[in-house]
DNA sequence: GCGTGCTTTGCAAGCGCTTACATTTTGTAG
DNA sequence: CTACAAAATGTAAGCGCTTGCAAAGCACGC
């Protein structure tokens, strides 16, 4: 904020009117006449009048602004959907506060604190198993708050997002389906993050279901970096037998195992095939391409935010919304080797 | 904003102390003794309070806002340095609001309003030149600006960022000095763009010193994709005689041209040398790893966070900092073909 | 001229918070 | 026990804005 920055008072002064009538100016300027408006219009310009933000939103009791608070700004798996929201929301003149939980629950708590007492109307959060504590905050207050990245049908929450385990059960029979019955899931760490989970126990079920036995599926929980991937891909490969196809639990992991396979001299899919999810760009250039769920970023990004508003400004009228995944088939997945 | 929320008279109430306590309670607790302080703990706790931001605002007259305008957040490149920016932020009870512009100096100016409209107590900008007349908005405010990813030393505006155009230099002498006579550019788009229009005019300076004849070498300006890459490197590769070293103005595009070589059967740098620009985390997981700039994004953000807020708190304090970068050398970059 | 029903404007009371100043409580030395 | 300083707390005046209500201005028809 500004020191010298003026104030209605001083417009009021210099356009020879009250305060009131230049709030009107701004806000309902055709309950003002004509000649008014364009003298107090005059002196706004002249000092470069703009309302303080404060003030504003103490009397109307309103911010314009909706939070999001996202796992992680690292990667670029929220990047394309939080671009498309914000998008949309600045098309309705409405504001985005982003704030970025690490994927650490407590963290997630302290960032909604602070976007809502920084006066967010609404907020968009990613997944839905918070710590009881924020889910009481949340309620307690009652803001208008929307899920994205999962989507839990019969919910009293609002849901923008897909089923992460159906789309984890899709992929996984595409592999055995090729004919790989030796797998292996490197997936994300599932605790505090229910997409991760969904995802995995979707490709446990199907893999179940296929009449694999599940123990002899290795599971590895990594963070979501290139670097952990090279290592759970390290210690994927030192065992016997060795799998043919490997799940990941989304593309960033899934490029890294493809990445250090091949500088280990793999070949993929010829020695091991790899699968993603997510579909993030890089996904399509990677050699070979990722077989990989799409997942309707953009799409999600902007329908969640017509939601959102719409529980914003009429409460109770929000919408949830399942959106479809569905499987982009590249090079990354073939046949396993004889 | 929310009509149930309680307010600090709210507390108070339940505390059975005065409003004044609870505030300083806030943001003083050692003026405060240690038993009352121990009930006004409990009374937030039950009641969920968070300080309206609004009012706290108007108090203070400041927002503990900063703004950052990024020109995207669709790719990889600021991510990690806007993490490290609002992790640093936050460490001091800073809430950071991000905008993007999009590369568009026009949209750039919008978000800047945005943001100082809604209270923003300091500006983090990518870049330094900027039309007239956002700069004159800036200046009119005497909002504190700081500019990263540039550093232009003696100017009276803030950075802290390093020269684009010696580290352009820099990686075009390295190329040439591994044995490439025969080169071409492949540069964002540089209207608009300093730091792309900065790191071209290093690398051209670099060639022309190395007694290259700057004519023959193609300059290509394209947006910061795969895809754009791809394209211009069918661009390249179509030329006669073929260059023997592509020189990307970013990573991203760097990535996309390595790949592109790859999928169309062309060696790197057996057939082709390739390097980048930034050191995205992906540089050093594609196969060959990129040789590239290492720009200290983490430090960036972190510095350029403590010299904001210096600035915002004591106005002149902010210093400008030059950032060294150095060059890594991976793969991608070898001796000509013969 | 005067009442009638408009439209246009001003008045003043907050919105929730901080903080200078006043007041009360507590602690300590004489 | 008193006197006095220091610590803890309360009082109240705004910060800049919106908005219900009241007052003023106006056009009109009688």
């Amino acid at each position: 904020m500004n020191g010298n920055a003026p104030t209605l008072d001083d417009v009021a002064r210099a356009a020879g009117v009250s305060a009131a009538t230049i709030s009107r100016c701004i806000n309902s300027p055709d309950r003002v006449a004509e000649s008014t408006r364009r003298r107090v219009q005059d002196a706004i310009d002249q000092l470069g009048y703009t309302p303080n933000f404060g003030g504003r939103a103490l009397a109307t009791r309103r911010t314009n602004i909706v939070g999001a608070v996202i796992p992680s700004m690292a990667n670029a798996i929220f990047a394309e959907g939080i671009q498309a929201f914000q998008e949309e929301l600045s098309r309705e003149k409405v504001t985005l506060l982003i704030g970025s939980s690490n994927y650490d629950p407590d963290y997630e708590f302290e960032q909604i604190q602070t976007l809502i007492s920084h006066g967010a109307d609404g907020l968009l959060l990613v997944g839905s198993n918070r710590p009881e504590r924020t889910q009481r905050f949340l309620d307690a207050r009652r803001i208008p708050t929307l899920n994205v990245w999962c989507y839990q049908p019969g919910s009293d929450q609002l849901f923008v997002g897909f089923d992460n385990c159906r789309a984890g059960a899709d992929i996984a029979r595409l592999v055995i389906e090729s004919g790989h019955r030796n797998l292996a899931i490197v997936s994300g760490i599932c605790e505090g993050n229910d997409r991760a989970a969904d995802r995995l126990a979707g490709m446990r079920q199907a893999i179940g279901a296929e009449g694999i036995d599940l123990s002899q599926v290795t599971v590895l929980q990594t963070k979501y970096s290139f670097e952990h991937a090279a290592r759970a891909f390290d210690t994927i490969i030192a065992q016997s037998p060795r799998p043919t196809a490997i799940l990941a639990g989304n593309d960033v992991l899934a490029v890294g195992l493809i990445e250090r396979a091949r500088s280990l001299g793999f070949s993929v899919p010829g020695d091991l095939s790899v699968t993603g999810f997510d579909d993030i760009s890089v996904a399509q250039f990677v050699e070979p391409g990722l077989t990989t769920v799409r997942v309707p970023q953009v799409q999600m990004g902007q329908r969640a935010a017509e939601e959102l508003l719409a529980e914003i400004r009429h409460p109770g009228s929000g919408k949830s919304v399942e959106m479809l995944t569905h499987i982009i088939r590249r090079g990354s997945l073939g046949p396993p080797s004889a």
